[in-house]
DNA sequence: ATAAAAATTTAGACGAGTCTAAAGAAATAA
DNA sequence: TTATTTCTTTAGACTCGTCTAAATTTTTAT
């Protein structure tokens, strides 16, 4: 029986090895779930006893293949809920994620396939997110992040790489949703922040928030 | 903050002032949730400290109004999402309680009230219990256990008592749901058991079925 | 190459919620 | 009304997940 703490520590993994393509560090965990390393390393070692994890001491960490698919799990349904929450229950896509982040630790497979079922088999959650299938499979786009677009290339927005409301209430401020069209006009070199165009209207933004927004080029 | 164990505690007592009308006993509580008695002890001492509890050693124990108003919250969110598993998934009614059980703690007042609305602010669960409303009001039936019936007595299942598998699997075998049409052809004076008729079939029960079935007359 | 800094682990403690065993209070029966 | 049974509470211990402080290992900088 995996308990809700474990899982958390799991998704956490999950989530840096994601970002960074490397072993995840005690103190990054620490970070991801505002907690000490003394409990990291404490947990780390639980985890490693119920092989959910691949763990050397000071050598950092990442998920088993068991763990891996439990973190895939609890991925999609996050990801489910989120996409009920919007689609369904009128939230705004800013709204969602705590109540997803109680809501992915209900345990029922049934209830994950019945939800996928009521909700069309959604590919993409409400932020653009590949919403991973039953078996654990990750749907995939050819979206790249806007800070790596080509200046003066049109794409439209297909997703963004983060759920916190003070980011998504600023998009919705600059008017970028999922779909919108979008024009890369200047990268400036000196902070890395872009001039772009949506929907007719010039806008400038940070690096910060270009780089988590996809963008599906013509 | 109240915490998920102290929820079940107060759900607890609820659930056995509401069958007896009287204060609950310890071993009453133990029994309800399966704990020993001593933790039981222990929690309604913590209870008491956050004036959720009416509690005097030896002497049994009542909610509070604040306990009262959060039980009955609790009540409200498990029978909109059992309403919501029915309704929305297509779960049949003996299947939804444990999952149920689970969501009725996720804490989001608003998530409860789009259910709600998204559910058509239903009166009555799938097994015709009511659904407290957002100010605490609780729906009202003049329907009354089948085994209080007069014999000869016709009438219309508005609801059960009783939310288990075993016993819900049982009326579905029997072909009793909410709705189906009743008349009580005669009681067992030996062992309370009754004679029924149920879609032009004649059945026999046991008065343990029997007073968790609620009746509409005529 | 070694000293300093940073990262990580260990040690010891705590609160929540549970348990068993034992003590104490209340109810019941002779 | 006293003895016995039943119910309830207290005492002490355990697990889980957390913490701070201290010890240890690794990395970085000189």
């Amino acid at each position: 029986m995996i308990t809700l703490a474990e899982e958390n520590y799991l998704k956490a993994i999950w989530a840096i090895s994601l970002n960074t393509n490397e072993k995840a560090s005690t103190n990054a965990i620490a970070d991801e779930i505002s907690t000490s390393a003394a409990s990291v390393s404490d947990m780390l070692r639980k985890l490693q006893e119920k092989e959910l994890i691949k763990y050397e001491k000071y050598k950092g960490v990442e998920l088993s293949e068991k763990g891996g698919n439990l973190a895939t799990s609890i991925i999609r349904k996050h990801r489910l809920w989120e996409t009920f929450l919007v689609n369904k229950l009128a939230f705004n896509w800013g709204e969602v994620h705590d109540v997803a982040e109680q809501l992915e630790h209900i345990k029922s497979d049934e209830l994950v396939d019945k939800l996928d079922s009521f909700l069309g088999f959604p590919k993409f959650d409400p932020h653009g997110e590949p919403i991973p299938t039953k078996d654990g499979e990750i749907p995939t786009t050819n979206a790249i992040p806007l800070n790596e677009l080509q200046t003066a290339t049109k794409g439209r927005v297909m997703g963004v790489t983060l759920d916190e409301k003070s980011f998504l209430d600023y998009l919705t401020q600059l008017n970028i949703r999922i779909g919108t069209k979008i024009e890369l006009l200047e990268k400036i070199s000196f902070d890395q922040s872009l001039s772009i165009n949506i929907e007719n209207t010039n806008q400038h933004i940070s690096n910060d928030v270009a780089k988590h927004l996809l963008i599906k080029i013509k």
